[in-house]
DNA sequence: GTAATTCCTAAACCTAACTTTAGCTCAAGA
DNA sequence: TCTTGAGCTAAAGTTAGGTTTAGGAATTAC
């Protein structure tokens, strides 16, 4: 059945469960890189699949396509990628996790002491997180509390 | 020197560090209601320092802005928030917050667990959850893991 | 009293991550 | 063969959360 070897992205959509849109604008940006069949149509590696899911799982985690795009950047593009190549990546997406993890603890933490004292609004409260990634949604810059003069 | 009691929204803005384009927006989405002085000037409230403060924090804790409107009704319209009235409105962010942590470290143990068996795209991999608000991003339907008829 | 700020509204623009549409070509099956 | 379902490209549309711009009006500062 196949037209040259390898996965349509029909096929590729419905294994990952992506939309073949997003498949499309994945490659343009430059997440996987299918190569073309003699009629012009792409065509996928059986291992793209992981590849794919790995992205959706980043997504979850929260990462950019252009932070994804970094980590795949880990895997060897001169072959299919071992089971071991994938436990390399997998603790990069870790590691970042974890950042995100105490991130939100760390938050929490100060939002119980907050709602003790009642402090809401306060610069001192310090309920803000300057690292945090969140804070580059949207076009403009944006301030976080505390960085008024003085209250 | 106020033109008729209360702040002027550049007042608001600098003690919030908002900017003023995105109160008036904030506005729009019914997150604050101002009052509108002699000459059409909105003027707020210093409680108001708080409500947008809350806003933020909110925003930080990944609520959008319709489900900030939803915690910030509990709040009372009629009078100025007590420390209680805050408390309370705290203690709903502080559940969504758990519930997010809860999400994500439910993740990670099962990117370890992945990480271990290599089953990485594997519809039995699990390693996602459809009760996430992430999915809700973009415009379409989007799918995750799990979906395709089997592997 | 007048100049410099600040504020107003409406509408357009921005980014991320996609989807939809339009018009056309390829591929697969009866 | 021929029809129908996939695929292709380019461009425009979508949502969230804002920002920027344009053209006026209200305030404040001197």
């Amino acid at each position: 059945m196949p037209a040259s070897e390898g996965l349509s992205i029909g096929a590729l959509a419905r294994r990952t469960g992506l939309a073949v849109s997003a498949i499309r604008y994945y490659e343009a940006q430059g997440l996987i890189s299918p190569w073309r069949n003699p009629g012009g149509q792409r065509r996928y590696q059986r291992a793209d699949i992981r590849r794919l899911s790995f992205v959706m799982i980043a997504q979850q985690f929260g990462l950019t396509l252009p932070e994804i795009r970094e980590v795949l950047a880990g895997l060897p593009d001169n072959r299919t990628p071992t089971p071991a190549d994938w436990k390399k990546i997998s603790q990069r997406l870790r590691a970042h996790l974890d950042q995100r993890i105490d991130t939100l603890l760390r938050l929490r933490d100060n939002l119980d002491g907050c709602i003790g004292c009642g402090c809401l609004s306060l610069p001192k409260c310090a309920l803000y997180n300057p690292d945090d990634r969140a804070k580059a949604h949207g076009s403009g810059p944006r301030y976080l509390m505390g960085d008024a003069p003085e209250g």
